[in-house]
DNA sequence: CCTGAAATCCACTATTG
DNA sequence: CAATAGTGGATTTCAGG
């Protein structure tokens, strides 16, 4: 509860607006949240500083840009050593394709989402990850068909609904 | 390949800068892709026209700020009809706590991103799903422990190691 | 499609409450 | 902590090539 308590009802519409609009004039934002520019500001930046917001990023419609194939992957692990995940996790890293790579719960380890060219690319990748010592032990894929919902901020909230 | 004829180097390197930080200045901006202040905001302006930039979102550190617990829930359907399908997508669409909505090929038919609170939350989504007569199948679902790698911008142009 | 100038608007700081 | 006001600088429009 510690950060929370530092947190107030206009901090949360600050967040709330730059989840929707990122480049939003700091004196129209200032109106949106009945704060003058100057007290505005200075909550922004706090937030920043705080790394509440952690980075302002612009959407880009990629498949309308160059030829895409996204793929879902899910891979399972041999052995649940933190020595092969943090390598994995390295080979991760510097690996442009893969866009965002989350550790779960479940049957599988990783769920990884990937920007690939085209299938034969996709191999490629698999290729790597398979042999590249990690201790990876199954990977299955799921191409993505079609964005039915796109990301467009989280909840700041908990729905009136739940509990 | 129609609209890709239309955009060039630069526009491609607007993106790219803009994908990491979308609250660059113009005026930074354009001096990151070598043009006047002018041009390169007349090239911004139409990258939103075209719908190739299709928003701006701060990215903000929501475990930080309430109870949160992110599933990625794969769902399949007993029938693929197209009704069932879009009755689908509008409970999605009016359901906050899914951020993310992707039709895929595979076992399943649906992945999604779901944020709620708790595990209680989860399981009132889970039956919304179920009893909401989509003709949903089966609910799987995954918990993210931790986000080893988080989107920051697609890869605009193809790997140098593809095709 | 660019540059460069001019006008408007905004970010940021200092000051004060 | 917030408002107000001032100034340096940025955004935006427009003329011209």
């Amino acid at each position: 509860m510690s950060l929370k308590d530092t947190i107030d009802r206009t901090d949360l519409k600050i967040l709330q607006v730059l989840q929707q609009d990122a480049r939003i004039s700091n004196q129209a934002l200032a109106d949106r949240v009945a704060l003058s520019p100057s007290a505005c500001l200075r909550r922004v930046r706090e937030l920043e500083g705080k790394r509440l917001i952690t980075g302002y990023h612009a959407h880009v419609a990629v498949d309308r840009i160059r030829a895409v194939t996204i793929v879902l992957a899910q891979v399972s692990f041999e052995r649940h050593s933190p020595g092969h995940f943090g390598r994995f996790d390295q080979w991760v890293a510097r690996t442009g394709e893969v866009v965002e790579s989350w550790r779960v719960s479940g049957q599988y380890d990783y769920m990884l989402r990937v920007v690939v060219t085209d299938l034969h690319d996709w191999k490629r990748l698999m290729l790597e990850m398979m042999e590249g010592g990690f201790g990876v032990e199954k990977i299955t894929s799921n191409f993505l068909m079609d964005e039915m919902k796109s990301f467009g901020g989280y909840p700041l909230a908990p729905s009136p609904a739940a509990g």
